[in-house]
DNA sequence: CGCAGGTTTGACGACAGTCAAGGCGAGTGG
DNA sequence: CCACTCGCCTTGACTGTCGTCAAACCTGCG
């Protein structure tokens, strides 16, 4: 049935009912991923940058990437975290150039989605658009969560929201633990004060750390610091 | 040539270049616009509520429409503004259910987009959904942009940020200036940091404030404040 | 071994939150 | 007209969190 290589890796992919074609039939499907690309990128590798006019999209296949952007000062802030079944760069499609640079945090997979291959398609397949319009909703319902989570209160509370966030990402028991440059880019807050404060957790024995990326945590004791401090 | 009354008022509307229907031509508009209303909406009243499945979008004509969100806790936090030409709760056109309050700042126009008008159009009408496309983009840029500018750095830099977006949204000389209840759910602050602050920037020439929700804003002092805080 | 990069910890100070008092304007009722 | 309240804003004093500066530590690596 299916000629394609690309497409036979893609129909057994375990995440393309989530993946941005999960709405094609297969016989679409081998004609779709004769442009569909894999790669494969190691941690801190750059995914796209910012003003780059880029000409394809990607969806993660596995691994955790971040969005983020330099101000005017020179600052970089980390916008949110894709993961599995996230897409990324979808302003690509609209001819626009990349409104943020996307690097990987750990090993990651991502499918390429060429633009062309979007421009061709919505003549014909409605289902598509309809499945890329979902999409875009769903980054913008993150870029609202993360907004309100890890933007706002005291330092400790936007910590305990991000290693509840980090836990989303997880493979197994391990959650990928960002350095403290990352998290501090993520939470608007200094080294020393995310280093502080993952200290403490440990201490409280909420994390384990047994190496200096990856954590465990303690869920119960998470989410009774979170609702401790709801309370007050 | 155009029957419908509202057609009319659409094809007079003087950001209809800007509005989802832009891409279409006249005839089509006629035949569209028999869905379509136009809403008013005094400042404080809501425009829609989070959680509630909608089934419209709006296209804002005049006014300022915040979104905003409460957090577990109870505490509100404004997302973004949106203003003239922006697009709103387009989550409604998948089916969802809202993903935050909506809420006019001032005197708001918007108009309705139901959400079965879509549903029928994107059959044969695919400049629509890149029209949509590119407004769910737009939203994302929006999102991005907030985050970098007005969640991170001292709360100085974010009034002053935040006072410089205001300014895209002024019809004339004069800008919406929102309540420091509503700064500090925008930026993250007390309120007394915000009337400080603001306190602050009128003792320093940057900015009037003739009334209490409209001020004046002094473009090259904001602009230079802004840059002193750069070169620190 | 020494170096580099990232992390941790401490001391100190500043920015911003908390608590509290007072001011201003609009609307209400005597 | 004035007294009164109510909501919102402003200002002050104090406190605590978090940023700054600095030193020490650990780990991997040439």
């Amino acid at each position: 049935m299916l000629f394609n290589p690309q497409a036979r890796v893609c129909a057994e992919c375990g995440i393309r009912k989530h993946a941005l074609f999960g709405s094609l039939d297969l016989s679409a499907l081998d004609r779709i991923h004769v442009h569909i690309a894999s790669v494969r990128l190691e941690p801190g590798q750059p995914l796209y940058a910012a003003q780059i006019s880029g000409a394809a999209a990607f969806t993660v296949r596995s691994g955790v990437v971040r969005l983020e952007r330099t101000n005017e000062r020179g600052e970089r802030r980390i916008l949110r975290l894709a993961g599995r079944g996230d897409t990324l760069g979808m302003e690509a499609m609209l001819g626009q150039s990349y409104a943020a640079d996307a690097v990987a945090c750990t090993e990651v997979e991502v499918c390429r989605l060429p633009r062309s291959l979007v421009e061709d398609l919505t003549k014909d397949q409605i289902e598509l658009a309809r499945d890329m319009m979902r999409r875009w909703q769903r980054a913008l319902d993150d870029a609202d969560e993360w907004l309100t989570e890890l933007c706002a209160g005291p330092a400790r509370h936007r910590m305990l929201r991000l290693l509840l966030k980090l836990s989303e990402f997880a493979d197994g028991s391990e959650v990928w633990l960002p350095s403290r440059l990352e998290m501090s880019a993520m939470l608007d807050m200094t080294i020393e004060t995310a280093s502080r404060i993952v200290s403490q957790l440990k201490r409280e024995g909420i994390l384990d750390a047994p190496d200096q990326r990856h954590a465990i945590l303690h869920m119960p004791q998470l989410l009774a610091a979170l609702r401790e401090e709801a309370s007050d």
